[in-house]
DNA sequence: GATCCGTGAGAAACCCTTTTCTCATGGCCA
DNA sequence: TGGCCATGAGAAAAGGGTTTCTCACGGATC
């Protein structure tokens, strides 16, 4: 393991004070120019990095932030991360992850080891958008942003825009000519699952189309349930011409249900799914019409707002609802 | 924001020096037990914590460790890392995630960055165990350990020993009573499949069984090709007892394409999944008999593994295979 | 009563970088 | 020729801890 390079090593070789080196490197202070380039080429000779502890000492900025979720499984997390490390890559801050699952102790752990190490900043996300952390990150000495999990009242939260997604989902299906739409859902006990199923009804209600409660089928977030869906629906008289699912497994099951019966997809129903989960979607045949919720770019916001937090710049408090995008495939 | 309590507040508080009050608080040193108590008692009422960078500056250790993903969507990733940050907390260790894609300028960027933080350790994981990353993590002032991804070979590299696994699943089935069974698998492009494959073969001649190339049938990771390769197989003659999946979705798909064809699950066929995912193993009906391949505890035994290197412990070089569990359930 | 030694605590140095303050130098102006 | 000022660079302190070294004190020993 070679040995790091520090400013005292760089200072010697170029034959000036460690403060001269220091105010060359960054571009500091008033010096000759010749003197400021030869310190930074033999910065550049020696392969010199300063080390960040010893900067963030003085400079009570560590370029650092903490991650909190409580999600081992999901689908919805990791572009989240990646979309917050991503963001903050370009200004040199680093993301510490920490999965607290629903254990508050360990969550407690977590954020004091956090602390210690002088977090900028913290974001708090989570597998399900109406389910808090097991912790209270109220009154931290640093600010804290929530993405995909609710905060307080007066803190920054961002979440995908539902009502929006929703919309754009029916509206699409509208434009396609469809006239007989129905809502193919997830369980009730889902904040989701309700603004999606207002947008939805709203939506027809403003295009001037019947909005029947019992147009609104409520299940599990599984293909098997688009499948008994499409069962019940087509059990009765009076079927769709447009289904729009609560999320693309279940458009997927919707989708496979209706090729059983020989309805043809597109051309008889058009079916729009949620969430953009291309695994699936690209494997549906036809391959899914469905919504993205951008959960790489709600990350990147997220972790942009909490630098501009800690950067005492002004943020506007509260719930963020950001756009979800229409993906047009074949259904 | 409140103010810092640092040690000179504790040290002023108590009446005492800082060194004192270091070493009372560390439990080094000598002095009087009165002393270190009423130290102690006033560095509690004061709510003070070292801070965290100031003591790494001295000690030459962060307890920060990198981890480093190509991974934004995948469902492996998730728990390996949920395992090292549990693994880790214990010794106070919190982890650096770094999202690179497949993106070799950033992931510079990430593991310089990593290392001007004084990373003590890096971890590397990825999405596919045969695929490294867009990075050479070689030559670092630190060690690395791989999980889930290969690494050089004198290197730490974790992972599940896929032929154990596949073992367990069709000892599992002959156990059963299984002696026509068949492997239908992900594409032939995976490392994992022709592991899985070898084994599935290896086991059935070990107890005697036929062994036929015909057998293994090659596919993709999905529901579809499950379903599809059950037609397949029940056009011919000589239908199958046991089936061992490559993965759970396909599994998946085998189970509901030979319910609709009323062949009995587990009466008729034995099958076995493979990933214990969860929300599709326990969702089948009846629900999967599977392989788990205990992925959090892989990333425990990485983090855990990667501490030993850190504090130079001795640590065997070289693929670590860890075991896979059955988990039985219905099918 | 002088020497020795163990004890408890503090002074100071160190980790690495930044920043403020000071100072030597030399050119310019009166 | 003396005083001023701009310039370039270094000394020193700060940031929050840890660690080594030193020292004052008091009791035991001879």
């Amino acid at each position: 393991m070679p040995e790091r390079v520090t400013i005292y090593d760089v200072a010697a070789a170029a034959g000036v004070s460690t403060a001269t080196a220091s105010k060359a490197l960054n571009d500091t202070g008033r010096m000759a120019v010749e003197t400021r380039d030869r310190i930074r080429r033999v910065a550049r000779e020696l392969g010199f990095r300063p080390n960040a502890l010893a900067r963030s000492l003085t400079s009570k900025r560590s370029f650092t932030v903490g991650l909190l979720t409580d999600d081992t499984y999901g689908r919805f997390t990791l572009p989240v991360m990646a979309g917050i490390s991503e963001g903050l890559i370009d200004q040199g801050v680093s993301v510490f992850l920490c999965t607290v699952e629903d254990n508050p102790e360990l969550a407690k752990v977590h954020v004091d080891a956090m602390l210690d190490k002088q977090v900028d900043g913290i974001i708090a996300t989570g597998k399900r958008i109406d389910k808090p952390l097991p912790v209270d990150l109220s009154h931290l000495p640093v600010p804290v942003v929530y993405a995909l999990t609710v905060g307080p009242g007066e803190a920054v939260t961002l979440v995908p825009d539902d009502d929006q997604g929703a919309r754009a989902a029916v509206e699409h299906l509208i434009a396609q000519g469809r006239r007989r739409i129905v809502h193919v859902t997830g369980p009730g006990s889902f904040r989701v699952v309700h603004e999606r199923a207002h947008a939805y009804a709203e939506t027809l209600q403003a295009a001037g189309l019947a909005v029947d409660d019992a147009a609104i089928l409520r299940g599990s977030w599984s293909e098997r349930w688009g499948h008994d869906a499409v069962a019940t629906l087509w059990s009765g008289k009076d079927q769709p011409d447009g289904i729009f699912c609560g999320n693309d497994q279940i458009a997927r099951g919707v989708i496979d249900a209706l090729r059983e019966r020989n309805v043809d997809v597109p051309r008889d129903v058009s079916v729009v799914g949620y969430d953009n989960w291309e695994i699936v979607a690209e494997q549906t045949r036809p391959p899914l019409t469905t919504i993205d919720m951008n959960l790489k770019e709600l990350g990147r916001q997220a972790g942009l707002a909490l630098m501009r937090l800690v950067n005492g710049e002004a943020v506007e408090k509260g719930l963020w609802k950001l756009p979800c995008t229409l993906v047009v495939r074949g259904s």
